[in-house]
DNA sequence: CGTCAGTCGATTGTCGACAATCGACAGCAG
DNA sequence: CTGCTGTCGATTGTCGACAATCGACTGACG
């Protein structure tokens, strides 16, 4: 078995369907596709070139992750978001990653906290560049290791959802100009209080650091449509 | 608009997929279908007398519920069940109850109490009888219940996978018999808590009964497949 | 003018047929 | 006997056409 020229990359070899998820997954998340845009399966199928099976399909997985919303033989729109479902959102979000922190204090290896650091430092020399998509990028990093760090498979798979609302709604909002090295600032006391095992205060700061996020664009927020009650 | 005989019942008019979706749900979380069992869409379709389209789209919502695991091109399994996922299971569950026993302490409402008690005195009186089967009723109602109350839709949603999952597991270990109306009587202490609004008197001993459910059921597992680590 | 049955276009739900991919096996070379 | 290569059956992935359902509109009727 001769190993080949090491610059070979794995070749892409995914279904339609899984391509379709990813492709208006990004669109949803990233806000190319706003809540309540009604999601025609002829349309897009005919402008991605594909036939409706997949696409249905596609659009089965999106219902599930709760990014768009299907109404029975009258089609799918992208899922509207109240305020209420921002509260819930980061309450539910502050929840799995007080759950991942404490797994991880629990396991007690150094090699995650220098992850963690290392996510910071990218963190605080993006905000120093004032450079906000690579901030929000680090950030997400954060976070998202947190959780993998945890090593808890179904959490993972919690996670995902809620990761990609948090994705969205950040997409969607006004964006504040806050001070960048604050927000980065913001991470360092959790990771040493992870760093030194204290399981209340990491909780405590967590919480606080992801409700205030919450809070602040929980209070910037339109109820654009109408989620599931009614202004009549 | 006048009101019919009340004895008329909402006709049941859901797609195939959906009625498909119930269908393979119950027959997995029920123990019909064993872990690792080949769920083959020629032979399904036939037997359910629907085309590959819905049937497909319906194992497509089972996986991402988690129930089923489909490899590209090569099928689509029962998920096989290891003991690392029990325990990932029960702790994942913990975590959820305990925060919707948290926010129905927080809302405060005697009225969810009465509603839990009445759940325990179902419980109970299944208990007496020694109707195994009742009594496991209603002790998915009290906890469902729980969720339920929280009033909390992500909660709710996540909540229907992991219960499902439990379901599962219950239905395949060996029941060892134990005292029913001692397992009716746990459920006591943390209703008194609630009624008391002790959180963490009542965050405690939820957890603790969790826990001990779930070992006593990961202690009895045998690992049939391999889930995802092997032992060749 | 308001109400209600009937109709219509748009869209989703379902079907049967075809194409693509996989693992297993047979056959050949060394 | 060992290892590689090509073929085959089984199964999933995708397609285009047809059926079912919905909301909006129309128009008659009180």
């Amino acid at each position: 078995m001769a190993q080949l020229p090491a610059q070979l990359h794995q070749i892409e070899n995914k279904s339609r369907r899984e391509r379709i998820i990813e492709l208006l997954r990004e669109a949803i998340v990233s806000g190319e596709l706003k809540p309540g845009e009604a999601l025609i399966e002829t349309e897009i199928a005919a402008q991605l070139g594909v036939s409706r099976a997949p696409l249905r399909e596609a659009l089965q997985s999106l219902s599930r992750e709760g990014l768009v919303e299907a109404l029975p033989y009258r089609g799918t729109i992208v899922r509207n978001l109240s305020r209420a479902d921002i509260e819930e959102l980061y309450s539910f979000r502050a929840l799995l990653e007080s759950f991942a922190l404490r797994r991880i204090i629990e396991i007690g290896d150094p090699a995650h906290v220098a992850l963690l650091r290392g996510y910071f430092d990218a963190m605080l020399d993006a905000a120093k560049r004032d450079d906000m998509r690579a901030v929000n990028d680090s950030d997400r990093g954060f976070h998202d290791a947190l959780i993998e760090l945890s090593g808890h498979r179904l959490l993972q798979e919690s996670w995902q959802t809620v990761s990609l609302r948090v994705r969205q709604v950040m997409a969607l909002r006004n964006r504040r100009n806050r001070d960048l090295t604050k927000v980065a600032y913001n991470h360092i006391p959790i990771i040493d209080a992870i760093a030194e095992s204290d399981v209340a205060r990491a909780e405590k700061l967590l919480h606080e650091h992801i409700a205030s996020a919450g809070d602040l664009i929980a209070e910037m927020w339109e109820d654009g449509g109408t989620p599931n009650g009614a202004t009549p």
